[in-house]
RNA sequence: GGUCCCAUCGUCUAGCGGUCUAGGAUACUGGCCUCUCACGCCAGAGACACGGGUUCGAUCCCCGUUGGGACUACCA
């Protein structure tokens, strides 16, 4: 941290299931460092501890990051100079460079069992000492160690940790000091000879050349072992970056159990990756200023590492939710169609050019790209379904006299599709029907769009033809009769 | 249990010793606009966790307490 080497940040999922927001917070804080500050951002994969299974997982975090709008400089499927990024693919670095350790004495094979180690804890436990390793394997006769090797037992290998003060300048928090004798002998390589985290952080992230590590705040604890580490290795020492956790509305850390959490599942509700990453970035105070809703580049510029991490912040999906409506208002109609395709079902048999004429007119209506769904049919299906609300209206005494006076002034109407033939239906349904106000305009409402929500009545007159208009009100029209 | 981090309206924050009868955003409530929803505009309600210091003066500095969180694994 001494130096003034290149800036090189790295994202290093581990992937396991549901690619998680609070991950994804984490990804595009470095990512937005890096393109702050004109760094490399490094992709690497954590998948040691994986099935094979769980490879596909993989494919799932490279796809939710492009979602998002984050790209890598480095990474498994671009390459880059210090690979391999899978560290699947580094096992044999992490087998040198314990060796190493190993033969300066500075780490040890360990051949306690899982059921030793755990029996030891809970009773350090029970007697309320700290449970940490006994170091009980550090001085093992060489007789007693080959008797346990030809009894087949595999160690794993452990760092020896020594005394006194390790001190983390982490860049958020500040200088933070630990005690060296409250961590014990730690787990290196396992049994099964793959590295620990612990292990394979240090080794990739000094080989890669990161230059600052940015992660969550679960990992400060860790840190003092990581530096220990790095000095054993000889390796310069990163600087460190520790972001305080997402919560979530129970103010406990954000996980599964909220079922909100997941990318797949904010981006099946119709949130848009402009604002996701907004509000990702924005909560915890990330982006400062008084504007809040900002575009990519406006937020690469505006973001702060040091003010986005100190405090714990919980994510609300009603700011999100708010922060959605008001990009959804000004990304460009194509790119509002890019993602609500993307979306779903069936979407493909829509005229796309019709849906780019129509998205502008219904865009401030909602919120999400969810909502879009049903006020978009209003312009693109010849036939609507009518809602409940919208039913109830057209049961109503007045709703039939009120469309029988729409059908009779539509039906002479050149083109009803401009503001002024619109005002003139509407006076002449006006003088027919003898109603006015809500009881004049909600029947015609709910007979042309079947919805008692939606844009403005002028609008939907403008974006559809007569003989669209008119088949809408025979609908609704027989719907009526059949309900007398 | 031990170690570490954190602490301003419900939520996200501004504040970096006097400018604070604490500002903004969101959410909430009321009103305006209006054919509906949304947008927009106006108004209202809403916070410095507690206790000690330091100081002429603390939201801001120090120490405790409380509360929340993380770590303490052959998980990452």
């Amino acid at each position: 941290m001494t130096d003034d080497r290149e800036i090189r940040v790295r994202f290093s999922p581990s992937p396991t299931g549901m690619f998680h927001v609070s991950t994804v917070r984490t990804a595009l804080f470095n990512w937005l460092y890096a393109r702050k500050e004109g760094g490399a951002f490094i992709l690497r994969i954590e998948d040691t501890d994986l099935s094979p299974s769980e490879r596909y997982y993989e494919t799932i975090v490279l796809e939710g990051l492009r979602w998002i709008g984050i790209d890598w400089d480095e990474g498994t499927d671009v390459g880059g100079p210090l690979g391999p990024y899978r560290q699947s693919e580094r096992l044999e670095l992490y087998e040198k460079y314990a060796k190493v350790l190993t033969d300066n004495g500075l780490a040890y094979p360990c051949y306690c069992t899982e059921e030793e180690l755990r029996a030891v804890r809970e009773q350090m436990l029970a007697k309320g000492v700290p449970p940490r390793y006994s170091g009980k394997c550090r001085k093992l006769p060489d007789n007693k160690r080959r008797r346990l090797e030809t009894e087949g037992r595999k160690p794993a290998v452990r760092f020896k940790v020594g005394n006194g003060s390790i001190q983390v300048n982490d860049f958020i928090h500040g200088p933070v000091t630990f005690d060296a004798e409250s961590i014990g002998d730690f787990i290196i390589i396992r049994s099964t000879g793959m590295p620990a985290y612990n292990f394979a952080v240090v080794v990739d992230d000094a080989l890669m050349k990161v230059s600052l590590v940015i992660r969550s705040e679960d990992h400060l604890a860790n840190t003092p072992r990581h530096i220990l580490l790095y000095k054993a290795l000889g390796f310069d020492l990163p600087q460190f970056a520790h972001h305080a956790l997402l919560l979530g509305p129970d103010k406990t850390r954000l996980s599964k159990r909220h079922g909100i959490a997941a990318l797949e599942v904010l981006r099946a509700q119709g949130y848009v990756p402009e604002a996701l990453s907004n509000y990702l970035a924005w909560v915890g105070g990330g982006l400062g200023g008084t504007k809040e809703v900002l575009s990519r580049d406006e937020m690469v510029k505006a973001f702060d590492l040091k003010k986005a991490g100190k405090k714990a912040a919980v994510f609300d999906q009603a700011k999100l939710c708010w922060m959605n409506a008001a990009h959804l208002r000004f990304l460009p109609p194509e790119e509002v169609l890019g993602y609500w395709l993307d979306m779903g079902v069936g979407r493909i048999l829509r005229d796309r050019k019709r849906l780019l004429e129509v998205i502008p007119v219904v865009i401030d209506n909602v919120e999400t790209l969810k909502q879009l769904e049903g006020l978009l049919e209003i312009f693109t299906e010849k036939n609507i379904a009518f809602s409940m609300e919208a039913e109830e209206v057209l049961r109503a005494d007045h709703a039939g006299k009120v469309l029988t006076a729409l059908a009779a002034a539509l039906e002479p109407a050149e083109a009803p599709g401009s503001k002024e033939a619109y005002q003139d239906i509407v006076k002449q349904v006006e003088v027919a029907s003898g109603y006015k106000g809500k009881s004049l305009f909600m029947p015609i409402r709910a007979g042309l769009s079947g919805e008692m929500v939606g844009p403005e009545l002028e609008k939907i007159f403008c974006h559809l033809d007569k003989s669209t208009l008119l088949h809408r009100v025979d609908r609704a029209l027989s719907y009526i009769a059949t309900q007398d």
